[in-house]
Formats: C-alpha cells, structure tokens, sequence
RNA sequence: UCCCCUGUAGCUCAAUUGGUAGAGCGAGCGGCUGUUAACCGCUAGGUUGCUGGUUCGAGUCCAGCCGGGGGAGCCA
C-alpha cells in the first residue's frame, strides 16, 4: 500500500512543498460538484487549511464514478491524484485524481442545513456545528486562531508571561457585573442556616463561588512578581444583555506591567493592537481579502489606516471641553454633555470619527464613574483610567494605573461601600513591596468585530451563549 | 431589563379592504457544458411559531406565551 502523501489543500494551492506533477493524497469536505457529460466531475474539495477549495477532477473512467457522482455539498472524501496545471479559469493548479474514495455520504441532501447558497447569519447561529464549513465561518476560524496567535507572540516577544487566572473565584472581590453561580448544592434541598440563610459552608468550595469576570486582581498578584504578564482565557458575565456587542461567555486579554504608569499603559496598548492587526494582514491576506469583499468593503483600509496612525492622547477634561465646543457650535447629541458623566458611544465616535479622525486614547476620567482600584490622581477628583477609542467601533481598549498606596486604596474601598475584608490579599500586594503598575483588558470578540468587519459578536466565537442559548 | 420590528416550503421572502398559500434559491430527475454564483426544462415539498379569542370564514384582526433581529442601558 503506497498512497500519495496527505498534502492540505493550502500547500496544493500555493504549491509549498508540492509542485505540479507530484502525486498527493487531500481529505476533505465537498463544497460543491459539477458534472460534465464529458464524462468528468469536479470537485470543489476544502479542509480548513486556507479560504479557497481546491478543484479535484475526477474522470469518468474511475472505478467509482458512479458513486462519484452521489457526491453532494458537505460530504466527506479522500482523493488520491497528481497536481496538474487547471485547463480552466479560476485556479492555476487542480488535481487530477487517479482514484476518489468516498467517506461519509450526506443523508438527505435537501434537508442538509448548509447547502451551497447564501444564508443568514441569523440561521447560521441555529447550525452552529455545520456553520463553520461556511466561507464566513472558517475565515473567522482562522482569523480568531491567527490574531489568538499573534496575540501571545507579542507578549512573548516582549517578555510577557502568560498567566491563567481562576476561572473559579471567590465571590466578591471582582464587582464587576452580575456573575454566573458555581455550586454543587442540591437546588431543590438547600441547606439553611439557623438564621434561613443558604448555608455555604456546606458547598464544594465551603463558601459562596463564582465563574471569573476578570483575572485582574489574580494577575496584579503575579504581575508583582514577574514584571510583565498578561491574561487570555474566558471570562463569564450574568448580565441580561441581548445586544450585538455582549456575550455571557467571551475571551478577554488583561496584560499588568509593573513599574509602569498610565502613559506607559497607553503605549503598550497602542503597540499592541498595531502589532496583532499587522500580523492578521500578513498572514491571512485571502480570509482578509474576502472580508472586505463580501462583508465590509472598507475593513482592510480602516485596520491599515489604524496601524499607520499615532494615537491621539487626550484628557478626559480636555474631552469634555471639545465636546462642549461642538455643541456650542451647533452639533447635537442625544444625550447632553457635561463633566463627571461618562462618554455615550455617540461623544466617542464623534471625538475619534470627526473631531481627531484617528485613534484616541481618553484619559482621567472622574473618580465617581470608575472603579476602586484605579489610581487616585493629584487633583483628587480624577482617577488614571483610560480609553481607547477606534473610528468605527468606538472604545476598543479600558485599563488604568492601578492604587498602588494602601491608605489610598482602603480609603476607595471605604468610600465604595466595599468590604474591606474582602481584599485582604489584594491589599496585601500593596504592603509588601508595591510598586505603581497599568494594566488594560480588551475583549477578544470585539476586536475580531474592529477586524473583520463582522457586526455582531455571537459570529465570532464558535458556540456563543446568551441569555436563554446555549444550544450547542 | 426597557422600546421598536419580526415569526408563511430546507433557506430568503410574497399573498389587495379577512375569502382557504406563491416565487426565487436549494433539493431530486432529465438535457447541455473543462465546469467553477453555470445554464435550460420538469417534479416534489407548507396543521402559516404555540395556545386561546373575534368571525359564516383568520397567514391576515385581538390577547397571552415562546423564539429571532435592531436600538437603549450595562459593559469587554
């Protein structure tokens, strides 16, 4: 038994480590065939391993054509041929194959739910085990692969550690949104407390437990240590939000550098997403090509334009007075503009779309709309938090410089009305050698949306889950 | 969670003022072709999301429920 060696359909069409004449062995699924009475049949065969299929030409002579010919959109072959120069337009190389082997049939191919024909993506989402055979769909596969990569060779490169933060956590100590239960109490046979209470002490973990909705405070930890480190794993949020933007399960990345200050976190963010975007293109130029063809013509000018642009840095205060300018000067905006208020999607798009015209990265926002942890500024009335905004898509980028003195810190926790208790550990990297640290989160959906072109977030993980789905 | 829209063949959508359901694509069969969004012809395929109500009669009107989409809020 002497098969061609197994080739992907990548390396027949560019021909890497194959040339034209070379026996080879691809598997893969059918997109489509077309019969010639010629006695011929051609197969458009694809395997993942790049956007477009290959062309198998099966002869009419094979042993098998008959069965051949049962072939329909979704099945699954195995072609053992020779990489010949294609007769016809559309391809340089094809392969003629010398035999066709037939592997798994599609039952009922009028009730297969993903034929050769447009569909919607709101279909799609009710076969999101077969969707992935789709063009849009194994273009994001590859795209949500690529960017993951090149992701974690920045960081790598740049001397980031990689640190995986619980997925389960103690309850809290996060405060960030509504979190999902983790629990092995028996639902319909609570153990009570003497005072009626649910009694915790008697779960797995012998308290109150929840799925993460951010390494953050876990990372700081680690960053305190190790200088340079980064988070990308899920995160999970209970919220009931149905909008095109929000998952309850997503994938979020956190890098904490130590030693650092806003302006410094600033300038990690900005290299960071100019780096993964500048990978995307180079290295999946087809899958890229068909987004801007097919689904947003404009999405390779805007990330090329995103990549050659400086980022406007720019105080929130300094924001506010712009904002205030351009309603003076006639502009409207739903809703009004005024200091202490956060920035609605309408005043980011406008300050980075219209007024700048490139990114910007927002900083010291007020104290009141920000979180506990974040940096008490000088003035007493800011903290160093900070937005990146992209035209487009409006904020991309949330991170802060970090409280890094204790009074301080327990003085916002105080005034938050948090428990103290609550983040002894915390506190406790702020006693023992602290040092002021920056850190920012992005989430990885939205950014393959600021990538692709793609609107809504529950195509860009392979099986979403929102309130009342979790089918798959 | 709030507001708006929506649910009719496998898919995308039609169906006049309420009168008993049609097209394109897909699928099957045939014709034609080194084809590639192929093309031409024929055929099959629907308890109109569910439950109830109004009516001589409901895809169409009303109520509730369930699902989907868009926007808002929240955020990543």
């Amino acid at each position: 038994m002497s098969s061609p060696p197994i080739v992907s359909v990548k390396q027949v069409l560019r021909t890497e480590g194959v040339a034209v004449g070379d026996a080879v062995t691809i598997r893969g699924w059918i997109r489509t065939r077309r019969d010639s009475k010629a006695g011929l049949s051609f197969l458009q065969v694809h395997d993942g391993s790049c956007f477009d299929p290959v062309q198998v030409v099966a002869p009419g002579e094979l042993d098998n054509y008959e069965d051949i010919q049962q072939l329909t959109t979704g099945a699954s072959v195995i072609c053992h041929g020779h990489v010949v120069e294609s007769r016809g337009k559309g391809q340089s190389v094809e392969i003629k194959a010398d035999a066709v082997e037939v592997i798994g049939l599609v039952d009922d191919p009028d009730t297969y739910p993903v034929p050769a024909k447009r569909h919607t993506f709101e279909y799609l989402r009710e076969q999101a085990h077969l969707r992935v055979r789709t063009n849009t769909f194994s273009a994001i596969a590859r795209v949500r692969h690529c960017l993951a990569q090149a992701i974690h060779r920045f960081f790598h490169d740049n001397g980031f550690y990689w640190v995986h933060t619980p997925i389960v956590t103690g309850s809290d100590c996060e405060g960030a949104g509504e979190m999902f239960r983790v629990s092995t109490l028996d639902l319909t046979n609570l153990p009570r407390t003497d005072a009626g209470e649910v009694d915790f002490s008697q779960d797995f973990f012998g308290k109150e437990t929840n799925l993460t909705v951010s390494g953050q405070l876990n990372v700081e930890s680690y960053c305190l240590a190790l200088s340079k480190v980064y988070t990308f794993g899920p995160t999970f949020r209970a919220e009931n939000s149905n909008t095109s933007r929000h998952l309850a399960e997503f994938w979020m990345i956190e890098p904490e550098i130590a030693f650092a200050d806003l302006a410094d976190d600033a300038d990690l963010a900005e290299a960071f997403l100019k780096s993964i975007f500048k990978t995307l293109l180079e290295e999946l130029p087809d899958d890229m090509g068909f987004f801007q063809q097919r689904i947003d013509e404009t999405c390779i000018d805007r990330i090329e334009a995103f990549i050659e642009s400086s980022f406007e840095r720019m105080a929130y205060t300094e924001a506010i007075d712009r904002l205030e300018q351009a309603v003076a000067g006639g502009h409207t905006f739903e809703y009004p503009v005024q200091w202490g208020m956060d920035l609605q999607s309408e005043h980011e798009r406008w300050l980075t779309e219209t007024h700048v015209g490139r990114p910007v990265v927002v900083m010291d926002y007020p104290k009141d709309i920000k979180a506990f942890y974040m940096r008490m500024n000088d003035d007493g009335r800011t903290v160093a938090a900070m937005d990146v905004l992209a035209p487009g898509i409006g904020e991309i980028i949330g991170g802060s410089q970090r409280e890094e003195r204790l009074g301080v810190l327990d003085a916002r926790i105080e005034e938050m009305g948090l428990e103290i208790d609550d983040y002894w550990w915390y506190r406790d990297l702020r006693r023992y050698g602290t040092v002021p640290h920056a850190g920012f989160g992005l989430g990885f959906e939205r950014t393959m949306a600021f990538a692709t072109g793609m609107a809504n977030v529950r195509d860009l993980i392979p099986f979403p889950r929102t309130p009342r789905t979790a089918t798959f």
